[in-house]
DNA sequence: CTTTCTTTTAAGGCTTACCGTAAAAATTAC
DNA sequence: GTAATTTTTACGGTAAGCCTTAAAAGAAAG
């Protein structure tokens, strides 16, 4: 098994609880980290020293407090090490369960397990560590699982994200129109983002803006 | 301190966590449940055997599964604890920050205490308890301090919340002056719907009704 | 009971959102 | 290069939201 591990999470609740149950598999060197950019660092030294770390277990999401942070969450962790060439094996252990995230931690940044957290959270991520452990196959939690394919993308985009926020900033569809124009966002005509805000009514359901942005709310993207 | 303590909390690793804690502070009894319907049952089991459970701590979200539960969130635990007259000392702990979700908490259902989970939740969570066991003041987190107040949102009515929530399900205000004649709520008026309408996005800011749901999400109305 | 004040309802014009159609521009295919 | 396809933009009519004014209904005061 693993024997050098490095967890970033900032609950401390959840940090004792793994390092509890780490124990128990026989891991000697668990170090834990609340911040990314600390983990970062111990990367970084594990590496210099000769004593890198086995696998990182990251969170994604990282509360802002007055420490002034370079990565705030752990995708930005994680696209820093891929862009520096750090191949550490990399298991995401979230509450997150939106397909289109777990994908583009999967693909584009190549980590190697993406755990829920819930219920069975640490059952799983064990599960996790012994997958990856052994094999080189991704490990997904069941939630997740369908994220596999690369394929399916009828998703929400960047683009609707940003449209989404907008809205729910208060700006009508002809201020959004004039926005985009603005900051050079193609496309940016009143047409577009009516269509674009037809087709997010449509996926998510929604009847008008107002619904719209509470399922937004709801699922997360915004 | 307390002797018997029943945490409710659907999340493995932070039961975990919690219980490694709670053992130092050397109590003895720990039961642990990660449904709130279990957490009702046991509550009352102990009433029942005279054998009562000292103080609940409880999640606010608990994620839905294959189960089916009475009570799906620790908002409607506390609630139907509280409607039943069973004035066990309460904390919930839980990531959410919100000051109008903490107020209702504190006021409404007559909580004990609100920490917020996080980088230091676990000591918040543990001063909470000595602050709950040795006093009868409200413990809150600093975070949602501020919640103390009852004065600043008055103006906003179980009325107003309904309306917000009609909104958010996507009807028209045509519909809901409709679905308001149907129910006998009154005002029931086109008029009036409007009318209110208007007042909330006066109190709460807000340019349209898309922006007057994201506050209203966000404040915890809805 | 009448007057006064507040709340509720109604109606208008005016703006924004919604929806279909179609032209213009940009991509892709040939 | 042209043709075909997709994407983006433009326009027009209907519905919904927004805003002001004012009448009708209810509540409070004399």
């Amino acid at each position: 098994m693993f024997k050098k591990v490095l967890i970033a999470e900032d609950q401390d609740d959840i940090n004792i609880g793994l390092h509890t149950e780490l124990k128990k598999l026989g891991i000697l060197e668990i170090d834990q980290v609340k911040y990314c950019d600390d983990a970062y660092l111990k990367i970084q030294r594990g590496i210099f020293d000769k004593k890198p770390y086995d696998i990182l277990i990251t969170d994604l999401s990282f509360e802002a407090d007055y420490r002034e942070q370079d990565y705030k969450s752990g995708e930005e962790l994680v696209r820093v090490l891929r862009k520096k060439q750090i191949e550490i094996p990399i298991v995401v252990y979230s509450v997150e369960d939106n397909s289109e995230k777990v994908r583009r931690l999967i693909h584009t940044y190549n980590v190697n397990g993406y755990v829920c957290k819930g219920r069975k959270g640490t059952k799983e991520l064990i599960k996790a560590l012994y997958h990856v452990y052994k094999t080189s196959a991704k490990y997904l939690s069941p939630k997740v699982a369908n994220a596999k394919q690369n394929t399916i993308n009828n998703d929400i985009t960047d683009y609707d994200t940003l449209l989404l926020k907008k809205l729910s900033e208060g700006l009508s569809q002809k201020q959004i129109s004039q926005y985009f124009l603005e900051h050079e966002i193609i496309p940016s005509s009143l047409s577009s983002v009516e269509k674009r805000l037809n087709k997010l009514k449509d996926i998510l359901r929604a009847n008008n803006p107002a619904q719209l942005i509470a399922i937004a709310k709801d699922a997360g993207f915004i």
